[in-house]
DNA sequence: TTTCAAAATGAGAATAATTCTTATTGACAA
DNA sequence: TTGTCAATAAGAATTATTCTCATTTTGAAA
């Protein structure tokens, strides 16, 4: 009567979690994320999991903001807008990286790509507001 | 018979070390460099003034690579592309990010750009042929 | 049910990149 | 020379992340 399956609670939650949202969040978020439904997860387990998600590739990590590692549980490949002044990441969901250049990057280097990143860097809509800099 | 100024000996060095490779070098990288020509040179002060450049823009930083910052002396738009097998870094000069793209940014978040990084990952050439993985 | 082995986890120690603090040094101006 | 202020060296402090290991959980087998 109980679920299909108790394995991996905790591994399925924090998988869930970062597929849940679209705040890009860090480690630490997820695990203030994951602890209201389990309590004792402990950090550890959560960049445990995180490390093994991202080296299958069912997540990926856009590297680090202010220090801090984020990540992204939609792997198809999207562009990213960060903001420098409140550190939040969206995605640019109508824009692409034109096929043309993923092509071109690999004959250009003699080697082989397995990813292409396109990251935006600026000032959200709601700083640019809040500090009404007109 | 001196130099026209002796200030900022240390920190000239630093971004002068910055603008003459293409290594995309981290701040331990360039404090190993420095200390040939002044020995006494702290890596606190590469550190501090790699800040005081980026924050300045005249340099950029790439983000952080196995998590190392790396930081480039050029900061004219231009493409990257990392090995995750060796962690170098090297320009892709002859590719460039359509200024279409950075405009298009701008208004679908309703913020501001500052800056674009377009970024492959993948297994340099020299990897490649190493790993022989044909 | 009991037992077992393997995997997952919690807790906290260890690591290491980066930042911070403070006393000292060096450069320029008066 | 003296005074002032910025730049620096040295090393302590911080902190995100990784590692270690004892414990727990899980599913399978007896």
């Amino acid at each position: 009567m109980e679920q299909a399956t108790k394995q991996f609670k905790k591994r399925n939650a924090i998988l869930a979690c970062l597929r849940g949202t679209d705040v890009h969040p860090s480690a630490d978020w997820v695990h203030a994320q994951i602890k209201h439904e389990y309590p004792d997860i402990s950090l550890g387990t959560v960049y445990r999991n995180l490390a093994l998600f991202k080296q299958q590739g069912v997540i990926q990590s856009l590297g680090t903001v202010n220090g801090i590692e984020r990540f992204d549980g939609n792997v198809d490949p999207h562009v990213h807008f960060i903001c420098q002044c409140c550190d939040s990441v969206i995605d640019l969901p109508h824009m692409e990286v034109p096929e043309s250049l993923c092509s071109r990057a690999a004959s250009e280097t003699g080697g082989t790509v397995a990813n292409c990143q396109l990251t935006f860097t600026g000032t959200c809509q709601s700083c640019c507001t809040i500090h009404q800099q007109q």
